[in-house]
Parts: structure tokens; sequence; C-alpha cells
DNA sequence: CCGCATCCGTTTCGATACTG
DNA sequence: CAGTATCGAAACGGATGCGG
């Protein structure tokens, strides 16, 4: 037991005694994209000491929100992974997201820019409900790291691989956020090649983008016209 | 400046600067429902040291999430009240709260119960879209406390009065939370007197059970039957 | 009653070094 | 690679005290 008690009865408290300490709920963050290694967590939270992240490590594990495997022999290492617990916690996220993207605030001197929140951030926050009939798959290259993304209705949610995607989308964190922001229109970071598509198919694009809720032009006069 | 930085140009990491520390989100989970005086907010929010509540107050005065507002000569009080920033914070609160009812957890001993978190908790956090014609208004009371709210399609809106509500529940904090957890029907707390609607109209308390998804022998048969 | 400042023991954080 | 151990620096918790 680390978090202290608020000793309120409530369910907020409750959640924030789990969740609320510091760099707790980046590591939720970093985990819904995947199981991840202890090392490999602690390059993705630039700053985090390693002790913390072990103490945070075993205090979710403890309060079943993340859970500890140990792969088979031939790669034996041990990976961290959310719980189904851990995975309910992603709407909190999405709405720290979307609530720090409507807050702007230019990047400071120093900050590093990690792909796991940008593809979280920049488009997990705003993901709009679609056609209720077609399921759609989603293949994030961001900085090198792989993301699998699936829609189905208005869930998102995020596999392993395997699935093969209906789009692959091959870009940097710092672009991704670029583009959430409007502060650079698509098709000029695409003739720029800061962002790749394939195929390259404008129709899967289109709904691409309109799904994850990013600035179009035609989004633009939508609005304008309301 | 208070809310260390993480280093991450993350609006998670952001967002959390600003609201991650302890009791800082509690603070705000209060001011919600209303401006409030400190030493109401600090007898709302039992086990907060005054000092740390004035400089939560502080901190969230300079980022802009609540404003103090010095009331008129014959009360001249000073509130705190959140502004549009803050209140963009409700979501977050109501997912908290959605997840920890999710994972319910019993009350231990000398734990507190707040009216305000009982509303929030209780009510809020499960708010289901209505008919798309008609506004409601609900007034609350609960342990002496009372709490205008104001349900226009799917929003939620807290009022400071004034607007004749379409009904008025009063029942006490605990019992709120008791029948969100399906603990108790609504009949027999009804039936038992902890829990009291003016008019005591089937109509009209059907339709608040059912904006606020409040557990009812019918919507427990609509699920038994899906 | 209100809001805040000060003091002080305890807990948490964070940087570095260290081990299997 | 995957953590532990240690230790100084902050932050927190709680008890005051002090002007409005």
């Amino acid at each position: 037991m680390t978090g202290r008690s608020y000793g309120h009865y409530c369910p907020v408290a409750r959640t924030l005694e789990l969740i609320g300490e510091r760099w707790t709920l980046l590591i939720v963050r970093e985990l819904v994209l995947g199981p991840m290694r202890f090392t490999d967590l602690h390059g993705a939270l630039p700053g985090i000491p390693r002790n913390l992240l072990s103490d945070r490590l075993r205090d979710l594990e403890a309060h079943g929100l993340v859970a500890r495997r140990t792969l088979a022999p031939p790669a034996a290492r041990t990976v961290y992974e959310l719980t189904d617990a851990g995975r309910g916690l992603v709407p909190v996220i999405a709405d720290l997201a979307r609530w720090g993207l409507s807050h702007p605030d230019p990047p400071r001197p120093d900050e590093e820019v990690s792909p796991a929140m940008a593809v979280l951030a920049g488009l997990a926050a705003h993901v709009r409900p679609g056609p209720a009939n077609g399921d759609e798959t989603y293949r994030l290259e961001v900085d090198g790291r792989e993301f699998t993304l699936r829609l189905a209705g208005g869930d998102l949610t995020f596999e392993s691989g395997g699935t093969e995607p209906d789009l692959v989308v091959s870009t940097s964190a710092a672009v991704l956020l670029r583009l959430r922001a409007g502060a650079e229109p698509v098709a000029k970071a695409k003739a720029a090649g800061r962002i790749r598509f394939a195929p390259d198919d404008p129709v899967r694009i289109r709904r691409f983008l309109d799904r994850f809720a990013l600035p179009t032009p035609t989004a633009r006069q939508r609005k304008e016209r309301a």
C-alpha cells in the first residue's frame, strides 16, 4: 500500500490513490500501446528514475492494473502489460490529452517528444464515431516505433500487429502533433515527405483523417459553415 | 511555477503538471458544483491542511483554472470559482469516478462521504444522452448541501439556483452511492424515506433515474434481455 | 470566521552508484 | 538487461500563530 489515502469514501479519491502519484499515469499511457520491457519503458519516459519506475510498476501490479509476464525461453524476458482494469483508464488519459491539446503551450527547451504520446494525444483523444458497418485498422510508424490501431464503431483498441492494416502511416511524433494542432496542413506535410501513406489512396487517407478528427480543409469549411 | 515539469512535450504530461499534484483534482471536483469560500472548501475536503489548500488555490489561479471573486459589500467575502478552462476538466473527473465505481471497494473505517462527490460520482459520471428536445433541471439536496443540475441534450451543467427545477431530490450522499452501486433499489429507499422526490411524480422520477443511468428494475431487465 | 504564513517531522522524489 | 541501494533535496502533513 503506497498511495496515501485521502480518507474519503469517494470513487474519484480512490482512483487517485491508485494512479494519482507522479509518473503513474504516464507509465499507463505507454503500456496502453502494448506490452513493454523495463528498459524500453525507461527509455520511453525520459527523466524517470529507474527506482521510481520500479516502484510504480510494483504498485500497479499490486493493484491489478498491470501484469508482468515472462516470455518464452528463446527471448526470455519480462514484459509489463495492462490488465483489463488498467485499460479502463484509457478514457482518463484521452481526456487529459484533449484538455492539454485545447490549451496549447509551445514546447519548452530540452523537452522530448515521445512517439507514444504523439499517437495517443494526437489521434486517440479525438476519435470520431465512424460508420457503424466497417472496422478499420491502421498501422502507425512514428519515429521508428510501430502501433496498430483498430477502430470498431466508436471504440479504439491497440493491437500488437498481425492484422493487415487498411492504411500505413509513417511520420514523426512532432509532425503528428503539428497536424493535430492545425499548425501544418496535411497536404503540405505530405508534399514535403514528412508524412507518408501506403497505399497512397485519397479515399482511405481522407477516412483516416476524418476518423481521427485531424484538421482538413473540408473539416474547417464544415466548421465555418456551421 | 510549482508543478514539477516532466520534460516531455506531451499534452498528457503538461496537464498532469498542472493538476497532477495531490488534492488538486479533488479541489476542482468541489468547485465544479459551484463557487465556494475557503473555509467551505476546507470543510468539504476532510483531511486537507489549510496551507495546502491555500497553495493549490494559488497555483490553480496562476494557471487560469480557478478565479477568485470578491462578493459585493453586504456579504463581502472571497469565493473561488472555476474558469472555463477549469470546467474543461470535468470529463477527467467523471472518468475517474466511472473507473472507481466500476472497481468497487467498500468504505474503509473512518472514511468520510462528501455530498459533492456523491453528486458527481453517483450522477454526473453516468449521464445518458436524453431526448434532444427537452432540457431538464434537477435540484439535489444532499446532506444539507444544494446542487442544481441542468441537463441539455447530453451536456450537464451546474447552476447556482434560480431556475425552477423539474424535480427536487432529497437524500444523503451515502444513499446516492448505494443507489448508484445498485446496492439498494430506489423503491426501497423511497419507502424507507431515505430518498424523497418533489413532486412525487412517477414519470419525472423515472426520467431522472433514466438520465443518470441509475439502476432501476426496468434497466436491469433491459440488460438481461440483451 | 477567513486566508495565509511559518515551522518541523515525515514521506516522496530524483540522481547516482551498485548488483545479479 | 533488469532492477536495488543509498542519500540529499523537495514536497507533504499537521500544528500552530497572526492579521483581517
